[in-house]
RNA sequence: GCAGGGAUUCCCGAGUGGCCAAAGGGGGCGGGCUGUAAACCCGCUGGCUCAGCCUUCGGAGGUUCGAAUCCUCCUCCCUGCACCA
């Protein structure tokens, strides 16, 4: 089988050798995936591991998909600068549900195992857990760059924090891993799976690593930062966003996302608005994508009025406010209002409006437009 | 436990009695430029019935005509020392 289809775009394939290794027993292997519910979104960027794991479904092996429903409730430090918050149990349950219905959005549903690790690691003893510790240094767990950084910096690390890599080896204990998948930035928390795996006397794991794909700001892409492209987003959203990615990230996008190569002296506006349209239409389909770019062309483009303008009832009274009446409309403060009238911001029926009191006749019926991607049809 | 340092507007971070709704940067928003984006230029960026008023500087009290700035207590964080059970 064409190993260098398994491993396209992969960083890490450790230890080298043993995937091939694993390949040889003929058997379907337990390739697993662990994602965390801390946002209710899977987000392009987390697609690329599971494309990873589609990659191998094909090959007849078996997804195994772990909720970290009980690791979010630590959260994973990797990366981080901080500490991350704490969510409910409700927020957690809500996320998990919508996480596993998006994966399989990319993921083969036959072919996939769904595993919560509050299944095991709820029932582990104080003494489980200790034995667990007992695996690792703080010598080794303050090596990694993100508690290093923090611990010189001065900022709190938590002894639970410390917990989330054997959390997660223990997970593949559990579910008996084969392989593990996982970012780049997770190398740290997949190799200590494999030490902890073979403390249990399981064969220890391969690791694969995939790149962290970068969004438009240049940083990796992050629900909690805001700049991703969420697959549950609607179809003129995730167009909207993909456009917004940098000509510079173009080659690497369609690398990773799409897995192909992208010529180099391709158009760039061409370029992405082709990667758009692929994005969107994996999540919506292909007329959802052509539908999103006539959307785009239309409203960022030209600087159109899109097809379909929300409508907002007008209040009472001959002479209107205009800042409460954005306000209301656009759900914007009266003092942002205000500040986008001053600032030229403001139109009704594409003139720029300067006065605050307007006479009901004429915005009964208007076409108010706040910035530029903002529309509202008045009625009365 | 002892000692010292710290908590500021979305984020980072200045500010030590009135000139503070609070410097600067980031982010965001608006405008310009443009092939989407980026870069660049200008402006804005607590709220409101907006030339005025109201609410903000970890929390609660207090001093003062006046406090983000001073005092008291509390909460949380960091560092060093001590502790080695």
């Amino acid at each position: 089988m064409p190993v260098a289809e398994l491993t396209r775009n992969a960083v890490h394939v450790l230890p080298t050798g043993a995937l091939e290794t694993k390949l040889e027993l003929g058997r379907p292997l337990r390739v697993k995936l662990g994602i965390d519910v801390t946002s209710p979104d899977i987000h392009v960027g987390r697609g690329i591991p599971l494309q990873r794991m589609r990659a191998f479904q094909d090959e007849g092996h078996t997804g195994i998909l772990i909720v970290g429903d009980y690791t979010t409730r630590i959260g994973d430090p990797s990366g981080r600068s901080t500490e991350r918050p704490i969510l409910s149990d409700e927020e957690i349950d809500r996320n998990a549900e919508t996480y596993v219905e998006q994966a399989l959005q990319i993921i083969v549903p036959e072919r996939t195992e769904v595993r919560r690790n509050s299944e095991w690691l709820a029932g582990l003893s104080f003494a489980d857990v200790i034995q667990l510790t007992r695996m690792m240094t703080v010598a080794q767990m303050l090596e990694r760059d993100d508690f290093a950084g923090r611990y010189a910096g001065g900022q709190p690390i938590s002894v639970s924090e410390l917990l989330y890599p054997l959390m997660q080896a223990y997970d593949s204990v559990a579910v008996e891993a084969d392989i593990e998948l996982g970012g780049t930035d997770q190398l740290y928390n997949l190799l200590a799976g494999r030490e902890v795996m073979q403390a249990y006397g399981l064969e220890p794991q391969v690791v694969l690593t995939t790149p962290l794909l970068m969004s438009w700001d240049g940083e990796k892409m992050s629900s909690s930062v805001g700049n991703n492209i969420p697959l549950t987003a609607s179809p003129e959203e995730q167009f909207g966003r993909t456009m917004r990615i940098s000509d510079d990230l173009l080659q690497e996008w369609y690398r990773l996302v799409l897995e192909e190569r992208l010529s180099v002296d391709s158009e760039p506006l061409d370029a992405k608005l082709a990667l758009a349209r692929r994005i969107v239409a994996r999540s919506h389909g292909e007329e959802a994508a052509v539908a999103a770019e006539g959307h785009f062309t239309r409203v960022v483009r030209e600087g159109r009025a899109p097809d379909d303008v929300p409508e907002h009832p007008l209040p009472d009274g001959d002479t209107l406010h205009l800042p409460a009446v954005l306000s209301d409309a656009f759900g914007l403060s009266t003092s942002d209002a205000r500040r986008l009238i001053a600032q030229g911001g403001v139109k009704v029926e594409g003139r720029v409006v300067e006065a605050l009191d307007i006479p009901r006749a004429e915005l009964a019926g208007a076409l108010v437009q706040a910035g530029k991607r903002r529309f509202v049809r008045l009625t009365s």
